[in-house]
RNA sequence: GCGCCAGUAGCUCAGCUGGAUAGAGCAACUGCCUUCUAAGCAGUAGGUCGGGGGUUCGAGUCCCUCCUGGCGUGCCA
């Protein structure tokens, strides 16, 4: 469905046009004072800069141009702004379509498209932690949006499941345990299918490898001796690789599974791996290899830059592969198996330099086409309510189970004190507050910020969080089902100012979807929906819907709350959460 | 040194390509539950938009400069 700014505007333009002036005036904005119109267009004021006359009479002339019977109010005022309010029967018959059409009349702008969205990033033996978060909920929702606007979307986690970690594992347990039959080179197989550890005794024994490897040089070089081997397909580290593998992953999707986030794909660094021998023999055969200080590079800097671009370096003096191949390499992999139209990255911004560099090696090297988009987006930090890096307590990383754990506590008992849902009902509403609370709280700070994670706020019941939209939600929730079949009522004409701001916040989905798209920011998701819930309860409040006694009335106002509600959960779907029943 | 980002109410943040009186939430204070869930609604109070110049009919928004904080700046990811 076409738009209603891209409506008016183009009738706007028609008027400036029809009225001897610049079409390319005639855009309309939302008015930002709401207590005059609801669409103005200051192009007028432009307009008269240009060929010096009074804005005013511009204004005028143009909005006799305009079609009245599209609006209830056209005005000029001075010094020169024209303002509008759209009339009952253009905003009822664009409500009616919207509620009819597919996913809101949305237009689908990646038709045809293919995204990767690179989301992940954890290492595996390790304990999903705090860092993991943003990336994980800001990854999940755009992902989710880009689906929703018309892309087929591949959602990768990018495992960290090839580096040193895996020697230092390796090697902390033949210290452990040097009669175990991975150490045996003699050994024939076939290696059991049980794992000689459990996941928690991996969370462990991976730190105690990692303090080792600091004070230990003999430990550090058996380590970096074990990750070569590991990577050379030596049988038993691939055995025990395998091991860590199958415990971490299974771990992770559990608690990936809890946050509501789920990969397409589970690809890693070793699969890339493979990749590495030709995609660099490839650059070098193109001649954009240079060896530098030892390491070979792929210098990246271009005319005009304003700092100092450091080149890409692709093998280290020391003959090992680093962070930039790797993703490089990764690149090759996903070209070949999706060639998709662009690819996604979500990584702290920190490393904004580094996909610079890596994004223009792979152009240099034709890794991608031409056309295809690569973008990185960046994320700030999660402070404590001190400003610095958020920790526990005891001054440690939090880990992610913990995370939550603390939060659905703190729901918890907030929902047992309502009283409202049942004893067997209390867990799932519980994680659903939780969850609406945490990624509301993440989701609606612009991602490229540092915010202060502050878990009072976030799950407090009041205000602008995750558990003010979802009761929202359930209150109409209740009416609805009490009223019984509501989904094929009519829209009807507003009759109260309420009513009508609704209908206005509703239209605006269609706008918003596209501009936290194009702009890779759900935060205007958030902000979109905390208006439109302040319009329902503000509608609810003043309107007494069951109680309303003529019928016709009474049906229009749920079909508005019905298309309202609809609208409200399709967001929090885009932004990663749910709503319950009751609350 | 160079580069990037931020500085808006006591706190946490919005402010869309410059436009009409700078907006929310929290905290404070005040009203509204025998009436569809008060996790709600309405209201009061609170800001020289970091400082200083400039462009413009008009600047939180654009340009210059200074101050403060954060981050980055080739072999960690």
């Amino acid at each position: 469905m076409e738009k209603i700014l891209d409506i008016i505007t183009s009738k706007m333009e028609q008027a400036f046009a029809d009225a001897g002036y610049d079409p390319a005036f005639g855009r309309v904005t939302v008015s930002n004072r709401p207590d005059l119109c609801e669409y103005q267009c200051n192009g007028a004021l432009a307009a008269a800069k240009q060929c010096k006359c009074a804005p005013i009479q511009i204004a005028k002339a143009v909005v006799g141009k305009l079609d009245a019977g599209d609006y209830s109010l056209v005005e000029a005022v001075m010094p020169g702004f024209i303002n509008l309010k759209l009339s009952d029967r253009f905003l009822v018959e664009y409500l009616q379509q919207m509620r009819t059409a597919e996913d809101f009349g949305v237009e689908k702008i990646g038709a045809g498209k293919t995204i990767v969205v690179d989301y992940g990033g954890p290492n595996v033996a390790k304990p999903l932690h705090i860092g993991h978060l943003r990336s994980a909920i800001i990854g999940e929702s755009l992902k989710r949006l880009y689906r929703f606007m018309g892309y087929q979307a591949i959602g990768d986690i990018h495992l960290g499941d090839w580096g040193l970690q895996m020697g230092l594992i390796i090697a902390e347990l033949q210290e452990r345990q040097p009669e175990l039959c991975y150490f045996d080179k003699d050994f024939t197989g076939p290696y059991p299918t049980e794992a000689p550890f459990t996941i928690s005794q991996l969370e462990e024994i991976y730190p105690a490898a990692s303090a080792k490897k600091k004070e230990d040089e003999d430990f550090a070089h058996r380590a970096h001796t074990a990750t070569f081997e590991l990577q050379q397909g030596r049988p038993g580290y691939r055995a025990i690789w395998q091991h860590i593998m199958k415990l971490s992953v299974a771990d992770m999707t559990k608690i990936y599974d809890s946050l509501d986030v789920h990969f397409e794909s589970w690809l890693g660094e070793s699969d890339a791996d493979p990749f590495i021998p030709a995609m660099i023999q490839d650059m070098k055969d193109k001649g954009l290899t240079v060896m530098s200080d030892g390491a070979l590079v792929i210098p990246v800097a271009e005319e005009g830059d304003k700092k100092e671009v450091p080149p890409c370096i692709l093998v280290k003096s020391d003959g090992s592969s680093i962070y930039a191949t790797t993703d490089l390499a990764t690149m090759v992999q996903r070209m070949r198996d999706w060639n998709p139209d662009k690819i996604l990255y979500l990584t702290d911004k920190r490393q904004s330099l580094h996909f610079e560099q890596v994004f223009r090696a792979a152009r240099k090297a034709g890794i991608v086409k031409p056309e295809t988009e690569l973008e990185h987006v960046g994320f700030g930090t999660m402070n404590g309510k001190d400003g610095k890096p958020f920790k526990t307590r005891e001054g440690g990383v939090m880990r992610l189970e913990q995370l939550l754990a603390d939060m659905t506590a703190f729901v918890r008992a907030k929902v047992v004190e309502n009283q409202i849902v049942s004893d067997e009902e209390v867990d799932d509403t519980t994680a659903k507050i939780a969850l609406a609370a945490l990624k509301y709280g993440d989701l609606s700070n612009q991602p490229t910020k540092d915010y202060i994670f502050d878990m009072d706020r976030f799950a407090a019941f009041e205000g602008n969080t995750g558990p003010y939209i979802l009761y929202t939600i359930v209150r109409v929730k209740s009416i609805l089902s009490k009223y019984g079949d509501w989904q094929h009522l009519p829209i009807r004409t507003p009759n109260n100012s309420y009513a009508k701001d609704l209908m206005l916040a509703v239209t605006k989905l269609g706008p918003t979807l596209e501009a936290a798209l194009k702009s890779s920011s759900p935060n205007l998701i958030c902000a979109y929906i905390y208006e439109l819930a302040g319009c329902v309860n503000k509608f609810y409040h003043e309107t007494p819907i069951l109680k309303e006694e003529n019928q016709e009335v009474k049906a229009g106002h749920i079909a508005l709350i019905g298309l309202a509600k609809d609208v409200l959960e399709c967001c929090i779907h885009l932004l990663g959460f749910s709503a319950p029943e009751k609350m």
